[in-house]
DNA sequence: ATGGCAATGTTTCATTGA
């Protein structure tokens, strides 16, 4: 089983980047961010035409997110939103595969330390720790994943003076991200020996990404026993090479079978 | 092996992202 998550940065825009990362990649569910697109204008027949069903939740211009699940893989309990928290913004989408719960996330960015922006996103991820708590009483196999906007650690950062207290890693949001770890939860890039310098996003601008000036913000979240079953954790470099990249790379892992 | 911001809509600039 493979699952994914990949912030596109446009849908429309990305289409067919994501039409080949599925033939090449063939992920079992694909956690997808940054849609910006409404419902009704969702491709949702050029992404069946590749195999998979669609679950989304968008809006113009900004934010939307949505679950793309391989065809023939049982979908239940599709649910949108953070339960009990208000918000517009559509950043949020669950569903249940083939008896794993998964949460796709697009966490806000934050914009600036102590901008209305940044406080907004520690609310909200307050909000989403909460309903992480109730969705893994009612599922043990969780996976939690997405664009975090968060950099948990140093060693996540290209350079770490450069982004000292910045957004992004400023020790409020690295709070908050640990607070979703502390639900029973584990990241799963962790898990494993890792080169240095992996990151999942790298800056249009100043040839970051040929010179992997990055950061890694997109995670996959597992449960225990989801942890259990992981024998891999990567992110799909390549993904952001050649024309018209999103700015962020794909994460995914593979887990073994049940037992 | 890579590329010097990109995407969107309010459109020829402003806003947002990270």
């Amino acid at each position: 089983m493979i699952l994914a998550a990949w912030n596109v940065n446009s849908l429309n825009v990305r289409l067919p980047r994501l039409l080949d990362w599925l033939a090449a990649q063939k992920p079992d569910v694909l956690c997808l961010q940054e849609t910006k697109l409404e419902d009704a204008k969702f491709p949702a027949m050029e992404i069946a035409a590749a195999g998979y069903a669609s679950h989304f939740s968008g809006q113009k211009t900004y934010n939307g997110v949505a679950i793309l699940v391989r065809e023939g893989l049982p979908v239940t309990d599709v649910a949108i939103g953070i339960d009990g928290y208000a918000d517009e913004q559509k950043r949020v989408i669950a569903a249940t595969v083939d008896g794993i719960r998964v949460v796709g996330v697009y966490v806000p960015n934050g914009q600036a330390v102590d901008s209305d922006k940044y406080r907004y996103k520690l609310a909200w991820l307050a909000a989403l720790a909460g309903m992480l708590r109730a969705e893994l009483a009612r599922h043990p196999s969780l996976a939690v994943m997405g664009d975090f906007n968060v950099a948990p650690e140093d060693r996540d950062v290209h350079d770490p003076a450069l982004w000292a207290g910045q957004v992004l890693c400023s020790a409020p949001e690295r709070a908050a991200f640990r607070a979703l770890l502390a639900v029973g939860l584990v990241d799963s890039f962790r898990l494993f020996d890792q080169p240095e310098k992996t990151f999942s996003w790298w800056d249009y601008r100043q040839l970051a990404f040929p010179k992997n000036r990055g950061l890694r913000i997109d995670h996959v979240l597992l449960s225990a026993p989801l942890a259990q079953r992981c024998r891999a954790s990567r992110i799909d470099r390549n993904a952001r090479k050649g024309e018209k990249p999103s700015d962020h790379a794909p994460v995914f892992v593979e887990l073994a079978a049940d037992a």
